[in-house]
DNA sequence: ACATCCCGCCAGGCG
DNA sequence: CGCCTGGCGGGATGT
């Protein structure tokens, strides 16, 4: 009766050890390939679970991070609505709008976390908004971690988090990882940027100029600011010294 | 030694 | 009161 055995189907008798997922991703995938070929389907959660050989609680994190970006949504304790890939770019875009990410007085300190309890959905959503915000599509999930931990002490738990999220959208064909560790990057289809940056044809060139160049400029002042604040105090002093000996407005 | 991920305890909520 | 939910982070495993 507990949360986690796995719901017996027919492999009946000897199980003498519970072992549901062989394979965590393997069960995302094949739940995916079944599901989203046909579209806008209520679905019974205990169901997916044994037929896809799901733990439980493993389950209800993919849930819980898929309803986040509006994949599927829960109904009722044990029917989900299944909704499709089709649905994230545009709660993606809902989010970005909601933000203001694209407000060039934007701070994304904002994004940064203050609650001292860390919802799933949540954590998805700050992280998929950071692409956005730097306006870039690879992320390092430690750095990510300490800015987004910066107001609280979570840092560790976020960092656990992180890995789980990425690790299912990454299944799901949302992020690749790259080779340098902690690093994941944005599927193309997903990255949204400003539609501003691509240029009025009225302005005049220096109107136009000054304009990509703002533009430009408070991203990099972004990701200056993104990865001075999480540097190491090391990295930091550093930083600050070299700053002062070559008057070079902060490097990296 | 660090990066990554597994695992399941247990508190809080809800019926 | 029992079951569902999911935050949490220790620690095993991988490289």
């Amino acid at each position: 009766m507990l949360a986690e055995p796995k719901s017996a189907n027919s492999p009946d008798i000897s199980e003498s050890i519970v072992q549901p997922s062989d394979n965590f991703k393997t069960s995302i995938q094949s739940l995916i390939q079944c599901l989203d070929c046909q579209c806008e389907n209520v679905l019974s959660l205990q169901r997916i679970a044994s037929q896809f050989n799901f733990y439980k609680r493993r389950l209800y994190d993919v849930i819980n991070v898929y309803e986040s970006i509006g994949i599927c949504k829960k109904l009722s304790v044990d029917s989900l609505l299944w909704i499709g890939f089709s649905n994230v770019l545009p709660t993606l875009e809902r989010l970005v709008r909601k933000e203001r990410i694209f407000e060039k007085d934007y701070n994304i300190d904002n994004l940064s976390i203050e609650e001292t309890s860390i919802t799933i959905s949540n954590l998805t959503h700050k992280f998929l908004l950071l692409f956005s915000a730097l306006h870039q599509t690879s992320i390092d999930i430690k750095q990510c971690s300490k800015f987004l931990s910066k107001k609280n002490d979570k840092f560790k738990t976020i960092l656990c988090k992180l890995y789980q999220i990425t690790y299912i959208l990454e299944s799901s064909n949302i992020i690749v990882k790259s080779q340098k560790p902690g690093e994941v990057i944005l599927n193309k289809e997903y990255f949204i940027e400003n539609q501003k940056i691509y240029i009025h044809p009225l302005l005049s060139i220096d109107a136009l100029l000054n304009n990509s160049e703002n533009e430009i400029d408070f991203y990099e002042k972004r990701r200056k600011y993104f990865s001075y604040e999480t540097m190491s105090e090391k990295q930091k002093y550093f930083t600050m010294l070299c700053r002062e000996t070559f008057s070079s407005p902060m490097i990296l």
